[in-house]
DNA sequence: AGCACGCCGACT
DNA sequence: GTCGGCGTGCTC
């Protein structure tokens, strides 16, 4: 009797042995249906054995009609989950995220005209007929509603014969990318870049390679070229095109569509149910060739995978910090390698593990230095606001205000940018002195003018902005303190009072459809002043955009992140590129109160690889990342109280490890979010200590009340 | 993740 | 005396 390991998407320790009965066809990574406890569960088959049972096994139910992932996705799950410090279930939990994929599209019927003609022919009958003439099949319901009448007359005239029903799959197939469409015209640098990428695929082997361009060189229509060589390798070929969840918009998924004369298949959190199980469907069946998706698509269990785009790798939004821990854009290195894929890492301010990887030879790198056409990259100029601070209340420095109205004067756009959502990071009681917080969270409440409510942008928790302070009860003593970017535009408004000012944000932008007619009227010159928040940063060409102002371009720097400086160049370069783009020259104005700064420094300079270098010497003499190792374990609690206990046990519980250093208990920087408590450890060792091993292990000794909850992060973003 | 088992408070 | 709260543990 054959027995099936079978995994199941869940927080089990290993995977659970079944019998596999004879009359189904299983295979090692068959999706199949089994008992578990009370109910039938989806499970992977892990592995199938010979061997003696050691106990009486129950059946497999069924197994699914959708072919079974490969021994490379196998691989990379049980990779991810020892790397991550995860059960493998839990990988595979974020593998299998679309019910329904697993099984055949639906199926709903449709209407065509049939030959015959009805015997009685009345006006909402010709009324069907006439629309159904010149309508592709449509359903009953379809039907109906554009010939206005009711669904009954659809079904009377299919009685009748007049119209044929036919049943057609709800989810279709993705239209087959055409790599022969003529692609955009390079430059030589470009055309270059392409022919580097194109042999790399054409190798069909592991190549990791950094695209290094400066914004508006061009990245995207040369991996363009990379993804027309993998479609035309092989015909079964995959494309995995991974973007910051922010980048991934209606405009972008057209641009693919343009070059490749189909849509990709989109994979990301806003999907629909359909959406998903349609785009699941087709990526595990193979015929799904260029997937546009979010970090988490990385998960998806592709057929054939030969090529991964990672573009803005250095986007720190790859870092998934809710539920399993990961860095997508490390993790997509793995599975290309797994893969013996080519994977192209893209961005204009690359992030220093992946220069130094570079550097070190592991990666190789293609530069793209110039700006088609005769645009430059903005000069860009620091304000220092220790010396000329704005007014009282005010947010825009007298240099700013100046910069604004000349650039109206000459009837060009200005774009302000200010990293905080609504109106007010912080409210406080005149009266009292208390500040706002959310409920059950350590958090400041923003307040919303536009919307007049106090939110919290962590938990998403908002109230009206009540008329008294809930602590001391006096009236109307409650105060907006700080810059949002409603507050800016506000004072914009007031300087320049013919100005057509518009917010772009997460707020004013919730619809794909509001998002494109900001940017659409941004481009063609409806707008003149945009203030918006990091939303602005990406990709979008506004041709008569000649002044970038960064309201707090310090805003980044605090908090205890190791990152942060490296950020806040990254993030201010990528906005101050917006400016300049066609043939007029930008200029972008920074202002700050440390113009010392490195990074405020090489922003200055726009001299990247100087920034990049002290960077580097820093991490390198102190041994942090990518020189040295460091993790974090996340403590949470439903109090303090309990928090601290068990966290004294567990810090007794670390495991002795030479080199490895345990910090903490520490509050966490969210110290406390929706009620729970957290508290870390964070754990540095040098590059070559098996950190994942350590944390596993020390885990593996602990046995906790289930009230608290217990996480590894392995290369944590923030910390302190 | 479900779902059952089990041991302490307010109800017919 | 029981109904039921959710803490703990198991599922091949």
């Amino acid at each position: 009797m054959a027995i099936a390991q079978v995994l199941f998407p869940l927080m089990l320790p290993e995977p659970f042995d079944y019998e596999v009965p004879d009359t189904l066809s299983v295979r090692p990574g068959s999706y199949v249906r089994a008992p578990l406890g009370k109910q039938d569960r989806t499970g992977l088959v892990w592995r199938l054995s010979d061997a003696a049972p050691q106990r009486v096994l129950k059946p497999i139910q069924e197994v699914y009609p959708t072919p079974p992932m490969t021994e490379t996705m196998r691989r990379f799950i049980a990779f991810a989950a020892r790397y991550n410090v995860v059960a493998p279930g839990q990988v595979l939990a974020m593998a299998l995220r679309a019910r329904g994929g697993l099984q055949p599209s639906p199926e709903r019927t449709v209407y065509t005209l049939g030959d015959r003609a009805p015997q009685r022919l009345t006006p909402a009958r010709t009324a069907v007929l006439e629309y159904a003439r010149t309508q592709p099949a449509l359903s009953a319901s379809a039907l109906a509603t554009g010939a206005g009448v009711s669904t009954g007359v659809v079904k009377g005239l299919a009685d009748a014969g007049a119209l044929v029903a036919a049943a057609e799959p709800v989810d279709r197939v993705f239209a087959t990318p055409d790599p022969d469409r003529t692609g955009f015209q390079l430059s030589a640098e470009q055309a270059d870049a392409a022919n580097t990428l194109r042999q790399a695929v054409q190798k069909g082997q592991f190549a990791p390679i950094l695209l290094d361009g400066v914004t508006g060189s061009g990245k995207t229509e040369v991996y363009f070229e990379a993804i027309a060589a993998a479609l035309k390798q092989d015909p079964t070929s995959q494309i995995l095109v991974l973007l910051p969840e922010i980048a991934l918009t209606q405009a972008v998924l057209e641009r693919f569509e343009r070059r490749f004369g189909a849509a990709p298949a989109p994979w990301h959190s806003g999907l629909s149910e359909q959406q998903r199980r349609r785009s699941w469907r087709e990526v595990a069946h193979g015929r799904a060739r260029i997937i546009v998706g979010a970090r988490s698509a990385l998960f998806l269990p592709f057929q054939s995978l030969k090529l991964i785009i990672v573009d803005e790798e250095h986007d720190t939004s790859y870092k998934q910090e809710d539920g399993v821990t990961y860095q997508a854009r490390d993790m997509a290195v793995m599975r290309a390698k797994l893969e013996q894929a080519v994977i192209v890492l893209a961005s204009a301010t690359p992030a220093l593990e992946t220069v130094v990887n570079v550097e070190q030879g592991r990666y190789a790198r293609l530069k793209l230095s110039a700006r088609p056409g005769s645009a430059r990259l903005p000069d860009v100029e620091l304000v220092d606001l220790r010396a000329a601070p704005p007014e009282r209340g005010q947010w825009l420095s007298p240099q700013l205000r100046h910069a604004l109205a000349d650039t109206l004067e000459a009837s060009e756009q200005a774009l302000l940018f200010l990293n905080r959502r609504g109106y007010a990071p912080l409210v406080l009681c005149k009266s009292c002195g208390e500040r706002l917080k959310s409920p059950a969270t350590d958090s400041w409440l923003t307040e919303h003018r536009y919307t007049g409510r106090l939110v919290c942008h962590l938990t998403g928790w908002s109230m009206p902005k009540p008329a008294h302070c809930p602590y001391c009860h006096a009236e109307g003593s409650l105060m907006g303190v700080g810059p949002g970017v409603e507050r800016v535009a506000e004072e914009v408004r007031v300087l320049l009072p013919g100005a057509r000012v518009e917010i772009f944000s997460s707020d004013t932008a919730l619809g794909g459809e509001a998002t494109r007619e900001i940017i659409s009227r941004m481009a063609s010159g409806d707008i003149d002043v945009l203030i918006g928040t990091q939303i602005v940063a990406k990709g979008h060409n506004f041709p008569n955009l000649t002044l970038v102002g960064i309201i707090d371009a310090d805003s980044g720097l605090q908090g205890g992140d190791l990152r942060a400086g490296e950020r806040t160049y990254q993030l201010l370069s990528q906005v101050a590129g917006r400016a300049g783009r066609a043939e007029r020259p930008g200029r972008a104005l920074v202002q700050t109160y440390q113009p010392d700064n490195p990074a405020m420094q090489a922003l200055a300079l726009s001299d990247r690889d100087a920034f990049l270098a002290i960077e580097r010497d820093v991490r390198e003499e102190l041994q942090l990342p990518p020189f040295g190792r460091m993790a974090a374990l996340i403590l949470s609690a439903p109090d303090a109280e309990t928090a601290v206990t068990f966290g004294q046990q567990i810090a007794r519980a670390a495991p002795n490890g030479e080199n490895i250093t345990v910090y903490g208990p520490a509050p966490a920087p969210i110290g406390i979010l929706r009620g729970r408590h957290r508290f870390r450890f964070l754990i540095t060792a040098p590059k070559q200590v098996d950190l994942s091993a350590y944390m596993a292990a020390w885990l593996s000794r602990l046995k906790l009340p289930a009230a608290l909850r217990l996480s590894a992060d392995i290369d944590p973003y923030s910390f302190l």
